[in-house]
DNA sequence: GTGAAAGCGCTAACAG
DNA sequence: CTGTTAGCGCTTTCAC
């Protein structure tokens, strides 16, 4: 029941007849109130529906209880695939754990950008950032680290700054592809590479080169060709690697696979015989493909998750190394790669 | 450059030689500062790059500049279609504009709902709310309005209550789509449905029968099958929907689409030639469709715009009479029903 | 354990 | 036009 007077600390103390100090403490949790002093109070609490003015309390506590997620504007892909959703509800379900407002800031131009970022390193409006990165190096880490806001990237920055960060394992993800194409006795495995001006792209064509090296098998450059995530570069991409006499592609994702696996159909190849295919994400539509698509699954949810307690940590503790977290993935074996078992 | 001390408007104001006041009235664009004194006061701000603190202006004011997006539990789809980004692009970009905040409350389970949403409705924390709504009527709704919070909810509900809310005109989009397939001489015209304790399922299938009265055409109810927004869905009702003689199949959805498609296809049946199939959603993927699909657009990110405007309004003019905003859909004419140009 | 008192940094009358 | 003053509702010493 609402009250006329509009309900404060005071106000609970006054009907539960001790000070607004001893209220905040029951609200806070801390240790040290009488139980049946407590238990009167949150009675009251209970009985009037208080909730504790949030700015007010952001503002004596200087902790807002809020974490920004920033979705630079060359995120592109925000709309296009499932990756930001399924990385949103992981991060609102630590939140929510946690007990945090997620708030979102998403800018569209340049020059929403300059007006932004400035608003969003503001003191008193969130406690902590995750950037939901991106492929070039954004404008607003330089600013981050000036304005001593703690900050936890999504995805690895070029740089080697020592900056906190989580991902997942792309290196690692796409040398267990290869390893397993190589275990099935293809020898002249293609790779259609990612845009080599990110991290994505160079990480997994690491895995690539890794998974040759430790075989003691030597890379042929003529079967690392470029891509940019799409499906046309993939379709394209795939035409060369055909040329080159691939008999297996390892593909930067699941679009670029698509492309492949369409390049492959019009060529006459058959896939896995002929070619063996294997992408990378482990999209919905990826086991409906013609044949399902052997890939790489990444821990999108958890990422999220683990994003928010990194930035957690990092709020509780400042100071310390920097927080790099690389979660693992795994390989989906589906009919592409030519073996229905691992 | 940021000084040892904290940066205050107390500070500003000695670094001004002006009081506080003066420099509040200059970041609040207040008219009543002389010019020069202004400047004077934007250069320090400049200088020492101040911006205010947040929390303790949301104190003062009573204002957070804030607004909330809640998506329910029931919104399965966040993470399935394009349709959550779009509307948060729209919503984000209002947000800017208009230099609001946007914080997304998200639950995904009841026990996280009981927790979540009181908190929503914390005071100090958000000054208004938007719901991207669900099929059933959300439980937020009664909380809200016994809150006094300002809301608009995204999706008309199903209830006549004097609720404001922001949709997209269902009930025409279809009619339109219906009266294409008339004019172009359809007269056995099939309707798969979305779910019918849904308004978007409702109001699709109002805007059928609408086509169908006003052309004095009499409603074969054999001709309207159940379905509930899924490809499958749509393959099965097709299957109905030929055996009831249809040559012409408007679909709830895109998704419901694409399974009438397999199912024409698997049963010989030409698009457009022996069946007309017409959907609703104009996703990415249905200009790509083997016929590319004729479908209802709409507006999704302009619904996300004037969602946040709304809001805006019920926070600047409480009172009045509800806001119940419906924005106009577009027919995009494809080769899947049968005429080229509408 | 509990209360009193002093802010957190800002806005908004009210005087002048 | 500008400064003074009184809060906004909470947390947090510091006494008791």
């Amino acid at each position: 029941m609402a009250s006329m007077t509009s309900l404060t600390l005071e106000e609970i103390g006054r009907l539960a007849g001790v000070s607004r100090s001893t209220v905040s403490r029951v609200i806070n949790n801390q240790e040290n109130v009488r139980p049946e002093v407590r238990d009167r109070v949150l009675r009251v609490i209970q009985e009037t529906g208080y909730r504790p003015h949030a700015a007010a309390r952001s503002l004596a506590a200087q902790r807002t209880n809020v974490v920004g997620l920033a979705v630079p504007r060359s995120a592109q892909s925000f709309f296009a695939d499932p990756y930001y959703p399924r990385l949103i509800q992981g991060m609102t379900q630590a939140c929510n754990a946690h007990h945090l407002a997620l708030s979102l800031f998403m800018c569209h131009s340049e020059k929403e950008e300059e007006d932004l970022y400035p608003r969003v390193l503001s003191r008193g409006l969130i406690d902590g950032l995750i950037i939901a990165s991106s492929v070039k190096n954004d404008p607003l880490i330089p600013l981050l680290l000036e304005s001593q806001m703690p900050f936890v990237l999504v995805g690895r920055p070029l740089s080697q700054a020592p900056i906190n960060y989580v991902d997942v394992d792309n290196v690692v993800g796409v040398q267990n592809a290869v390893r397993h194409l190589i275990r099935l006795g293809r020898r002249r495995i293609g790779h259609i590479m990612g845009p080599q001006n990110s991290a994505v792209g160079l990480d997994r064509r690491q895995g690539y080169i890794n998974a040759h090296v430790e075989r003691g098998l030597t890379v042929d450059e003529s079967l690392i060709v470029p891509g940019d995530f799409s499906e046309m570069s993939g379709y394209q991409a795939a035409q060369h690697l055909l040329a080159a006499g691939a008999d297996a592609i390892v593909a930067v994702s699941d679009k670029t696979a698509y492309g492949a696996l369409r390049a492959l159909r019009e060529a006459g190849r058959a896939v896995p015989e002929d070619v063996a295919v294997v992408g990378f994400d482990d999209l919905e539509a990826s086991a409906l493909t013609e044949p399902p698509l052997t890939t790489v699954r990444q821990p999108i949810r958890a990422t999220g998750v683990v994003a928010v307690e990194t930035l957690l940590d990092v709020m509780e503790n400042p100071g310390g190394p920097p927080r790099q977290v690389i979660l693992p993935t795994q390989l989906i074996v589906r009919e592409s790669c030519g073996a229905r078992f691992p």
